[in-house]
DNA sequence: CGTCTTAGTTGCGCCTCCACAACGACACGG
DNA sequence: CCGTGTCGTTGTGGAGGCGCAACTAAGACG
C-alpha cells in the first residue's frame, strides 16, 4: 500500500511520537492519501470538516478573508504537520482556507475514524494535545507581537519563523525557499506591501537580506534577531 | 470529599462531556481544590507547569508581559473552562500569567496524573482535543481581526465577546460584571487607554453604552455588532 | 526578440492613532 | 470634611504607516 511507504517519515513526526510500529501501521494504513498540486486548494475557509490530514510533501498556506475581502495569512506549514485538526476534530466548518504551496501530498483520515483511533491509541490523543497546546501558545505570542510590536520588527519577526520552519542553509545564509512575495509576507504580518518593500529595501542596504523577485535570502540572521528583540 | 460537591457543575463542562457518572467521580476524586484569592495568581508567565484546571468559581485574566514591560491581556476565562493545559500538556512553562479577577476557586491535577486520566478514560482526551482546536479558532480569529481592523472595530469585538463570555443580562442592558478599567480594555484590543477613552466617550454619545468607572453596560448589542462588522 | 503581465520600488499626501500633559471625577481613609 | 490616590477625559502635536500613483524590473510567451 502506498501509505506505507511514508512510515519512516512519520515516525519522527510529533503525532506518532511514542507510538509501536505495528500501531502506527494501523494508523498509516486507515488513511488515504491525497495529493494536491501547486496552488490547489485542500480545502476553503467555511467547508465543512470531514478530514484531518498530515503533510508528507510540499508546503501548506492557511489564509483567511476579511469581510472586506482582504486576505490574511494566518500560518504556513511543513511536511510532518498535522492540519484540519481545528475543524475536523472540534465542530464543523475550516477556519481558513488550506493552499498547496508546491506540489502537496498528505494522509488524511476521515473525522469518525480519527475519533475511533484516538480512543483505541491514548497515546495517539495525547500527542494530538501536545499539538493543538503549542499551536495554541504559538498564536497567543503572534497575537501579543501583533498587539504590541512596531511594524519593522513583526517582519523581522515573520521572516525568523519562516527560516526556522522552512529555511534552507545555503552558502551565504539562510534562503526561504517558498514563492515569497511582499504581498504574502504583508498578509503574514499585518501590513501593507508597501512597508514590506520598504522595510526591505532597507535591510537589503545594511546588508542583512538579499531578495529578489518572489524570494528572501537573510544574510545576517542574528542582525534580524536584533531587530526582532529590539 | 469537597471536590465532590462540583460535580453536577462539571457536567456541564465540554471537558467531561459523554462520560459516565462513575468515571466523572474518579476523575474529580483525582483532583485537589484550590482557592485563590481576587488579585492573586494560580501562576506566572515562565512557571513551570504542572498543573492543568478547571475553574468552577471567579474569573481568571491571563496576561503576557513584553520585552518592554507592557501588559497585555491575552484572555479572560470563566467557570468551566480549562486553563493551564497549554503548559501542562504541552511543553513546560506557562505563556502567560493567570490572575484571580474575584475570589476564584479551580479544579486542579498534576500533569502526570491528567496523562493518566486521559489514556484512561479516552473520551475525555477528546474533550481536551474539542477544546483546544476551539481556542486555536478563537485566537486565528483574534489575530485576524488584530491584523486588518481599526480600533473601534476592534474594541467593539472586544465588548462584545465579553458580553458573551461573562455579560450579565440587566434592565437596560448587559452588564460586563467586572471591574474592568479602561486600562484593561486597551490590553485586550492593542491599543492605548486614551483611544479607548475616546471611543467609548463617543459611543456613550450615541447612546450604545453607559460606562463608569471600571464597569461598561452595554445598551444597544446590535448597534455594536454593527460597529464590529462594519 | 518584442510584447504582455506581474512583482517590486519609491515619492507624496493624509489619516489614524499614539504620546504626553493637564485636568476633572470619584472612592477611600482618617 | 478634606487630603490622597486612582481612574477617566480631553486637547494638542507628531509620527508611523496606509493608500495611491507613476515608474522600473523581471519573467513568460509566442
Amino acid at each position: 500500500m502506498e501509505n506505507e511507504q511514508y512510515i519512516p517519515y512519520l515516525k519522527q513526526s510529533i503525532l506518532f511520537q511514542g507510538m509501536s510500529d505495528t500501531n502506527l501501521l494501523e494508523v498509516v494504513r486507515a488513511g488515504r492519501l491525497r495529493r494536491v498540486r501547486d496552488g490547489e486548494y485542500f480545502f476553503h475557509e467555511g467547508d465543512p470538516a470531514r478530514i484531518l490530514y498530515v503533510l508528507v510533501e510540499g508546503r501548506v498556506k492557511f489564509t483567511q478573508v476579511t469581510a472586506e475581502g482582504e486576505q490574511v495569512i494566518v500560518r504556513m506549514s511543513g511536511p510532518g504537520e498535522m492540519f484540519g485538526a481545528v475543524a475536523a476534530l472540534g465542530d464543523a466548518v475550516h477556519p481558513a482556507s488550506g493552499e498547496a504551496t508546491g506540489d502537496c501530498a498528505a494522509l488524511g483520515w476521515r473525522s469518525d475514524v480519527i475519533s475511533g483511533l484516538l480512543e483505541q491509541f491514548p497515546r495517539m490523543a495525547i500527542n494530538v494535545v501536545r499539538f493543538l497546546a503549542g499551536r495554541v501558545k504559538e498564536f497567543q505570542d503572534r497575537y501579543r507581537e501583533l498587539a504590541t510590536e512596531r511594524v519593522e520588527r513583526r517582519v523581522a519577526h515573520g521572516l525568523l519563523r519562516l527560516s526556522v520552519q522552512i529555511g534552507k542553509q545555503v552558502e551565504g545564509g539562510i534562503l526561504i525557499d517558498l514563492t515569497l512575495s511582499r504581498q504574502d509576507i504583508a498578509e503574514m504580518t499585518g501590513t501593507t506591501i508597501f512597508t514590506v518593500s520598504r522595510t526591505l529595501s532597507k535591510w537589503e542596504a545594511q546588508g542583512i537580506i538579499e531578495s529578489g523577485r518572489e524570494r528572501v535570502l537573510v544574510r545576517k540572521p542574528d542582525a534580524l534577531r536584533a531587530i526582532a528583540d529590539e
